[in-house]
DNA sequence: GATGAATGAGCCTTCATTCAT
DNA sequence: GATGAATGAAGGCTCATTCAT
């Protein structure tokens, strides 16, 4: 039950790596020193290198949703859930979610835009789950009457992953929190702010 | 005058290819190819491949520079300036600085933060150089009476950047402006309403 | 009866495929494929590549063999029937007796001449027990008065064989019947005009 | 002028090394050590195996029609022609063109034929040119008047090729001659006796 | 300055073979 | 008998780099 299946490990293992390198800077003989297996051992199990790099894009993009839902269900009221929404992109860069760091969907959407026409599709539609992840958990608070309904959802929710995905970027880079803080702090004082029906936090 | 020497020549042509294809998945052929040079011909001035991307990474960051500088030169007042670097921005999608697309300075943060830490070095350096142009703009706003002295430059200058260059990436995956549009109008707005002193607008 | 157990399905399967690719174009993986079985299974039955590749031989030279007999069985007279090895030869391209085509008895003279010397043994083997087939052909017929005794039936059987084996060749090759018509015409021609005794044509 | 380019070079170990192994069971390895040259050394020449092969190809059909021409040379009217044309053949087995023994056309010509479609079509056009070269010799026995005019040279030649090559094959296979000489022998007799108008031997 | 032949390590992939299940 | 995961050598090819010309 602990055990885990050679191709998983093999997906695991390549997840990591091509977060951290990038499709082409990630070679297979990486993949087999941290799978500790060899070349045929892994061919068994894909059909090549592409296949390895797509299914662990899924990985970590499931990673990634699980990530949300594991923090949210933390969180009671849809405005909390929004909240943790933002804590959870912060999140990224205290414990990232795979070695490499950062955000792994948008760490693969740089990698693959001109260069994996396959991996770039994957990537995109993980930026489309992505906000329409957070345009979900904002229709939640509209529904239950916490949050402003003349609001434009779905712009609100690119403009959050915008600020937010920007700043992991920084943050990323500059190894430090800073950028991230700002974000952060900005997002949520904008969602209490502007956003949440005043009514609602009395 | 009009004619480029050899190696401004390789630095413009890897220039562009670096952006577009990244580091690893740009090779020395592909350089050679698009200069019309041999091997020996690019070696002749640059040591090895690292030293190529470096310098191509520093003419990519001048040109971002000078993206900025022609467009606020068309800019009279610090108000009118503000809203000229949002619309730089902006035009990375519209008008690519370089072939690729996109920022060069984020693209190449991305590409080499894990896997070529001199040139992470240089990105990052690229970043604060960004931000610190946009806080300098801020600042002359200040200076000029026309934005509110209660603001925190740092943090402003930091959250456009993460919102307009996160949008940035989202748009050039996604290849249409709708995020980076969102992105624009939000920032701008934001700017008009909250930090234009009410006086300055009369 | 019907049934047919699993190492002849692999020997059926592999002789299409060596006859058609040779020894060292076709794989394993091609093998497992063709016989919808997997690594492990088929080397339950052989104890290497070479093994199949031998008993692949043996099959296929016994289908020439088949070949002939089939069609001599329909001839009645020592005369009809070297007319009838002469169509059989031809039949070889007309029909082949193994996908891939020619002769597969010459085509793996040819792969195996110098790379794999057990095989090539089997080839020699098998193109020494054609012209010896023919030979005793001729041999009946002289027995039977139909022919002359004074030809040398070596000699004339080598004639033959590397006349017809080298028509089918080059008819494989151009992938039309013109030069094998030529010689089949021109060897029965020769047989009837010189070695048919005659007064065994009145 | 002794000195040989690299190119050449590698085309002429090639040439040897394909003739012998055939295309799939020669390796680049094989080639780098042949050559003496590594990977690169080679690739700098060739973009792939396909191209040495079908240039090696090229190098050893003009070694075969090379060898035809300076056995001709000697040769003085027509009919002495045609019998070094049979004697060149025999050749063949004698002091081999290429190592790896046999007629190199034929040779490639089993060996692509369901492999390398490419090499395949190089194959058959040289086995069209060697017949042509055979026809152009019998014709030119016509003009002077010492070949029979109402012969099917076409036919003629497509039989001489056949039966020369069949028997190349065989004796290749046998490492005895015997095969070739009945041949050579049977193709000379019938040259003599059949073709050769009568009036021209005295 | 420029060439391009040569290097040799490394790339991704396939190979024949083994063996625990 | 059959599976298919694993091996590890070898396959063809590309890489960044060097250097004699």
């Amino acid at each position: 039950m602990n055990e885990l299946n050679t191709k998983d490990r093999i997906i695991q293992c390549s997840a990591e790596l091509f977060n951290t390198y990038g499709y082409h800077a990630c070679s297979l003989n990486q993949i087999m020193q941290a799978t500790g297996l060899q070349k045929g051992g892994i061919y068994n199990h894909f059909k090549n290198k592409d296949e390895i790099a797509v299914e662990a894009f899924n990985y970590n993009y499931h990673r990634v949703i699980d990530r949300f839902k594991k923090v949210l269900d933390k969180a009671n009221t849809p405005t909390e859930k929004i909240i943790a929404v933002i804590d959870t992109f912060v999140s990224f860069i205290d414990e990232p979610i795979v070695k490499g760091g950062g955000c792994p969907i948008f760490n693969t959407a740089m990698d693959a835009t001109n260069t994996h026409p396959a991996l770039k599709e994957k990537a995109k539609a993980g930026i489309r789950g992505l906000k329409r992840y957070v345009e979900i958990k904002l229709d939640e608070g509209i529904q239950a009457g916490e949050i402003r309904s003349d609001i434009d959802i779905k712009k609100i929710a690119a403009l959050m992953v915008s600020t937010l995905e920007g700043a992991i970027i920084i943050s990323r880079v500059e190894e430090n929190r800073e950028c991230l803080n700002y974000a952060s702090e900005y997002v949520k004082d904008y969602f209490k702010k502007v956003l949440v029906k005043v009514d609602s936090l009395n």
